[in-house]
This record gives C-alpha cells, structure tokens and sequence, in this order.
DNA sequence: GCCAACGTTGGC
DNA sequence: GCCAACGTTGGC
C-alpha cells in the first residue's frame, strides 16, 4: 500500500464538496501535469491513502483522509470542449491525461496546517516533498515515515 | 536541442 | 495582488 498527498482548492473542490458527494467518492479530474498523470495512471492503487490537502486558502493544510476506490482512466474531462480543462490533444482513442477516483475516509479533527508541518521541516519532516522549494506538484507520494508521523500530530 | 517568452501554481 | 518557482511552448 502506498501513500499520496493530493491537492485542491477548497473554493473549487474542497473536503465538504467530497463528504457531499454519493458514496463520498469523486473522480480527481483537471490535473494537467505529466509528473502527476504518471502517478495516478501507473502507480495509485485501489486502497492507497491520501491525504487531502487545502491549497490557496487562508490555512493551507491537511483536513483529510481519503483513499483510492479507482485506478487510473483516462479523464473524460479533456475532452469536452465546453470544459475548462478541455485539452484538444487527447481524444478518447489517445488519451493523454488520467485520474483516479477517491473516496473519504474521514475529515481530521484539526488541519494540519502547511505552517505547521514547516516548523518540523529541519526536524521530523526533513525531506518531506510537500516542504521542498517551489514544489507545485498536485499530487505527490507521502512516504510512510511522514505519513504516521503527520497523522500523529492530529 | 537551446532558450526566451509565457502561463500556472500557490504561499504570503 | 505580488512574486518566486518552474513547466510548457515555439522559434530558431
């Protein structure tokens, strides 16, 4: 079993807009990045975790569990035109971007926030993607040191 | 293949 | 709103 982190903007699909969902479980469409397509379409696996992070709000952060209930499929979103992440390079027959489904597992008790997580950046969490310089990466592996250690601090 | 221009992400 | 980081695009 693997560990993921996953962001998104609480305002377009935040962990509320996951718990109201049927079955608690959406498809994670939109990621137009090669780095995060790999991921999802070669390495997430039915029961991975996730951990559901909040970016561009007021306390970015960790406010989630979620975990893989879908293996990667091509995103159906890229190609409807009408769609903000339409992408006329993929087509059904040559798809070019992926997504997984995720289900809720459960919200946190506190977020967990990016602050923080920052704090213990020289400490606990030292190496610690999600901590790195300039890293913009939507979806990223948790290392499972990290993983239980950042659950600890709930 | 290089690299400048441009667009996006995301914290602050 | 600003701006650093960095991925992508396209001319050459």
């Amino acid at each position: 079993m693997n560990y993921w982190l996953m962001k998104s903007e609480p305002d377009v699909f935040g962990i509320d807009h996951l718990a109201a969902m049927p079955e608690q479980t959406e498809h994670w469409d939109g990621v137009r990045n090669y780095q995060a397509r790999n991921m999802m379409r070669d390495q997430m696996k039915v029961g991975d975790q996730v951990f559901f992070y909040h970016s561009n709000t007021d306390v970015p952060g960790i406010v989630g569990l979620a975990e893989v209930v879908k293996e990667g499929y091509p995103d159906f979103t890229a190609h409807d035109p009408d769609c903000k992440y339409y992408d006329p390079k993929s087509s059904p027959d040559n798809p070019r971007w992926f997504m997984v489904d995720i289900k809720l597992v459960r919200k946190l008790k506190r977020t967990i926030s990016l602050r923080e997580m920052k704090d213990l950046a020289e400490g606990p969490l030292e190496g610690f993607r999600l901590l790195g310089k300039g890293n913009r990466l939507s979806v990223m592996p948790v290392e499972k040191e990290y993983w239980d250690y950042i659950l600890g601090l709930e």
